[in-house]
DNA sequence: CTGTTAGCGCGTTCAC
DNA sequence: GTGAACGCGCTAACAG
């Protein structure tokens, strides 16, 4: 009946295996796990003849079974920013080290996303799940649901006011105090405070930071002098726009975030506005961009890297010791204020 | 009995709300799923039932039945890159709103990640796959076995040479070509061709075009002005370094990748060098670093978000009619020159 | 060491 | 409209 070859594809299970084996479909499903209890001389057999059927296995009717899914999610923003990036990074390093794989999601700062992400997750069974909330979210109850279905969670950078949860975040009052102290070492008087959407607590601490340095020196605080944006570049521009409208006299911005202070920066670069002497800033880590723009640039670095690696390692310990009950834990990670290489002319 | 209330997490199946209003499981089962054959009032006391209990549906159980996932897997190089990252962008908006999920795949330009992802994307039953391959990626029999498991495929920017494969492309010769002719008619004689893996199909095209713009302008081809990168910013620097020590006459750079373009200019400016009239560039979209370093920098854009939905779009297509044999299909995406706006000074 | 049995949680036939 | 029974592909428990 020479024609169409129609081939069975991804179709082949174990017991195809087995009946072409004239062996038990458990045999191998041990076989195909390594385990120690099949003959080296089956094993092999077996292992050749999954190969010959092209057999692949089903993740899904395996772990259905196993009930874990040797999966975590991870939930960032945006994957694009850059320490959201590296955090992934270390994430994954991590993870499958451990044997684990990692699903990424971005909220894309919106909370509509974010709780739909929450629920996918728990829906495919993930055994663990890492996050960094969005910038809209003020309303937790999707985070409580998630919570509640028993898989372990550890927010990181972004956490929110949930009682009893793990945390790993940066000291961002001590961030925000010691970005502004530089500037006021370095000479400044008037110093700007782009800040961050108050709805997230590191936002409102790197305020804070700000304002404790300057009361610390001796200084004005002056509401006129901070500006909000909302983390997009544009914002930056905007502010510092309406800074050269005001006609505000500054001598040095302290931004608690890299984007925003990037479109300040070209925006006065490219009006021949003399730059302020230094700028400080907190909310990124050896973001690429910002020694482009200025090569004295001094930043406070979010070792975005190691972040992921200890949020992981944090989140894996939960998951092993899920009977147990060990209590939650937060832990704060050291930031360092970074001088960028100023150039050489 | 009082003291610890010990609450049974994740475990509520449909058995259990079926057994709580004394009906069977399929009913709860068709009303979860919306169906027109269970009365509105039955379906609300289910999903009443259902929120009082805390269920959660199990997409494992779920898909593995159903043998389909709703979701597709988008394997890239690496997510932190604008350009990938946009893609994404414009992956996720066209997938969600055909109600399917995205999973997305780094290999960090490595065979062994991106075969090792491959495997799992299979195992885990994804509905199809969008990849843009890495710079490592000579060998193709993990694409060949993707392929021969039956799961709709769809190469995107980067693809290899596999008969009978989807592609979504930019036209990397014509782009190659612009950006030379560009340069030319701005005055420059002699270019240098900052060149990427000729590994990658895209790179080798955009060399051709760079080669064919001189000779259709009688201007000499010189094996020397052409440098090569991995696409790291400090290729670029130390190409940019290397053309200084050669002291090489050049008055233009035709650059294959944006990242290398960033690390050469850099050094660059760092060492007061003129920087040559004008830079075209391929290989990104809308970077936002290019218009830091050189606001009258001229770019191939590379349309990310577009390439991303019209990519998926053709997954999905392929997906939805996969028992009907419709035959593969390379798409070309147009790409424009850029101007970038100059600086007021 | 290997086979047998019994589900994991859900969706889909059938009947009624 | 609803219930009973079966099976998706795999693995755990228990025999032998």
């Amino acid at each position: 009946m020479g024609g169409l070859l129609i081939m069975e594809i991804n179709k082949v299970t174990i017991h195809d295996i087995a009946r072409a084996l004239n062996i038990d479909s458990s045999t191998v499903s041990r076989a195909l796990n390594n385990s120690s209890r099949v003959t080296e001389k089956t094993k092999i057999k077996i292992l050749e003849k999954a190969e010959e059927l092209g057999y692949q296995r089903n993740a899904l009717a395996s772990n259905l079974r196993k009930r874990v899914t040797n999966t975590i999610g991870v939930v960032v923003p945006r994957i694009s920013r850059h320490f959201f990036a590296s955090v992934i990074q270390g994430v994954e390093e991590t993870a499958y080290l451990a044997g684990y794989n990692v699903l990424i999601c971005q909220s894309l700062e919106q909370l509509e996303r974010e709780t739909k992400i929450t629920e996918t997750l728990v829906a495919n069974r993930v055994d663990g799940v890492l996050i960094s909330i969005s910038m809209e979210t003020t309303n937790y109850n999707h985070m409580f649901r998630l919570k509640n279905s028993g898989i372990p969670l550890v927010f990181f950078d972004r956490h929110c006011n949930i009682p009893e949860t793990n945390n790993v975040l940066i000291d961002d009052f001590k961030g925000g105090f010691d970005a502004t102290q530089h500037l006021i070492l370095k000479g400044c008087k008037h110093i700007v405070h782009f800040s961050g959407p108050q709805t997230l607590e590191i936002y409102k601490n790197r305020y804070e930071g700000y304002k404790a340095a300057l009361k610390a020196s001796n200084l004005p605080y002056k509401e006129e002098y901070v500006v909000s944006s909302r983390l997009m570049e544009l914002d930056g521009t905007n502010n510092a726009k309406k800074l050269l409208k005001q006609k505000l006299v500054f001598d040095g911005i302290f931004s608690a975030n890299d984007v925003a202070a990037i479109g300040a920066m070209k925006y006065l670069k490219e009006n021949g506005v003399n730059i302020p002497k230094d700028v400080a800033m907190v909310g990124f880590s050896n973001e690429p961009t910002s020694t482009v723009i200025n090569p004295t640039l001094t930043t406070i670095d979010q070792p975005g890297l190691e972040m992921g690696k200890v949020a992981t390692k944090l989140l894996l310990k939960h998951i092993k010791n899920q009977k147990k009950q060990i209590s939650p834990q937060t832990i704060i990670m050291d930031s360092k204020l970074i001088e960028r290489q100023s150039s050489k002319k």
